[in-house]
DNA sequence: CGACGACGAGTAATCGATTACCGGCGCAGT
DNA sequence: ACTGCGCCGGTAATCGATTACTCGTCGTCG
């Protein structure tokens, strides 16, 4: 920069000036500084600019596990909306663990991001506290955690999960196995309370996941091992589901006419299946840019609300009609 | 930092070789200032000491489609391996657009990253010079760029490409349908030739997609309307795959009975279509640790030479076998 | 017992920007 | 012609670290 406003005949703050676009320096001038600029090919160094602003332009997005598509295409919408707004985004992937998200958590916070997005791994809201000690915008997606006093960006799933059960019900089920989603997350608990609750008084067989493929797997046969077998499983999240159909095709069972399958959320190859799988779909994409703009709107002072996006039921026949004998 | 030195009784200096763990303080001088550290909940600026040092502890990673689950996966295993050196990854997604991805350019070398991964959207590589002016090591990934005197990480198809077209031949095939990524990428390029050099003297119908899913639909659909009607398609990327099968389904065609279907790109939810999909598998996750660990040995002012990583044929029966009449 | 070496810790320059404050110049009013 | 007001642009402080250089002190050796 020294070296720009020298080959301009100008000092520092006049580059400066002309760099932030201030009403102050005179075209002629501004032209030069631009020249030299232009000549020295001359970039501005952004750390430097932070650190004197204190605005790095840069979201911290903290993802539970990105092999999950449904987060890598929350990820990519947050980006997208991001970068409409001038902002680029630390991705930052915490596995499902605890410890790694706090870890990252601080690295981001340390960066000086300007707002931070987290997809909670778990309930533990240690974390927490730093962030708000530190004062940087935060907003959750997809999952909460107690006692958080941010805006909160999900789908609502109560209004789909009690339509599968209907539907379910309506199909004549009456054992169904659910592939829940860990205790200790909020979407693992309320989708399995909200689905239970549609049922009425009817039980279900629970096995708890973690949200991934090798337990949606080991789950699917621990319940088809079941003295009593359910008619149907419903996976709550879809590597879950993948990890169930997985485990089904191993076992040489056949969907629906064996066992039928619903899976919470919906990705692009479960209507190739065959049969297409039922699904409850989100709308993963408005989560994304809705968190986004919920951050920028925090930085910008304003107090946005939580946004509930509706989830809804995708019937598509893969769970079948139980024979009423 | 200023008030940690303070309440320590010591001057920054001191309090800066604690944290970087010098040899130099006494260590009840070190305890002072750690207690001090604590009992402030001091955090060092990131930005402050980048600023100092000349290095961000950060990769910038450029993915030219992070909706394509090849490039999610490619992008989780590059934070992965960066993590575990201490790294973070901020995250780009160029939309498989030349401009946004010399935007992005730009945006993390005034960052400051301390390396860049880039998988090219195009051959243009007019972004090349200012990552080279700016002396930031590059990796480039899964594609190349004409000129570009960097490390290269890849798969290497030809051998898997040449398997497909010896199995494809055999099964009888003698229409094939190429559905090809963009002439202006070189793995558009290398694939196409690739197979076709494989196949002999036999000629193929090819349409160019770009590598996205409705690319995929429009020429399947393209493909299954000449004259004569390829007996098998070749989808180059997983998302024209897709996009295949979806316009195949559409158009009440049955695979493999009245056409056949290969798909370069692996992904998971393939072998449980009915009849599992052929396909080339590329070692995905290696690729993004390979890639990741060749920066930090450009990092660490190494010569790391280009990674050439195997992909490999899996047939699964979507190929069928042609009556011979 | 004096001097020198070693080591711990402080002073201050520096990284590359932004910006409050101030000086100088030109123009207008009386 | 002199004063005053504006406006352009320079000087220098500042953001929060790192680190070369220096100083003071203590221990040891001759």
């Amino acid at each position: 920069m020294k070296d720009v406003a020298h080959h301009a005949g100008v000092s520092t703050a006049t580059v400066s000036r002309v760099l932030n676009g201030h009403a102050t320096p005179t075209p002629e001038t501004r032209a030069r500084v631009l020249a030299a600029i232009e000549e020295l090919g001359y970039r501005p160094n952004a750390l430097a600019r932070s650190l004197r602003t204190t605005s790095t332009k840069t979201f911290g997005l903290l993802i539970s596990d990105l092999v999950n598509p449904f987060f890598a295409e929350i990820a990519r919408a947050v980006e997208e909306e991001a970068r409409a707004h001038g902002y680029c985004v630390v991705l930052a992937n915490a596995d499902e663990s605890a410890e790694q998200q706090a870890t990252y958590v601080r690295a981001l916070l340390d960066r000086r991001v300007d707002g931070l997005l987290v997809c909670p791994a778990t309930d533990d809201p240690s974390w927490l506290d730093e962030v708000i000690a530190s004062d940087v915008p935060l907003v959750l997606l997809d999952r909460t955690v107690q006692g958080a006093t941010c805006p909160v960006v999900r789908a609502d799933g109560a209004q789909a999960l009690a339509d599968l059960a209907q539907c379910l019900i309506r199909a004549g089920h009456r054992r169904i196995g659910v592939i829940a989603g860990p205790a200790d997350t909020s979407t693992g608990r309320e989708r399995l309370e909200q689905f239970s609750a549609a049922l009425g008084g009817l039980a279900v067989d629970v096995v708890h996941g973690d949200f991934r493929r090798a337990s949606g797997a080991r789950a699917a046969a621990e319940l088809m091992d079941l003295p009593e077998r359910p008619s149907v499983l419903v996976a709550m999240d879809n590597l879950m589901g993948l990890g169930a159909l997985e485990e089904l095709r191993r076992l040489g069972l056949v969907v629906p006419a064996d066992v039928g399958l619903a899976v919470y959320d919906d990705q692009p190859w479960f209507p190739l299946l065959d049969p297409p799988i039922t699904v409850i779909a989100q709308p993963t994409v408005e989560m994304g840019h809705a968190a986004a703009r919920s951050l920028l709107a925090l930085i910008a002072g304003e107090q946005p609300s939580d946004v509930q996006l509706n989830a809804r039921l995708i019937e598509r026949g893969s769970c079948g009609e139980v024979d009423r004998g």
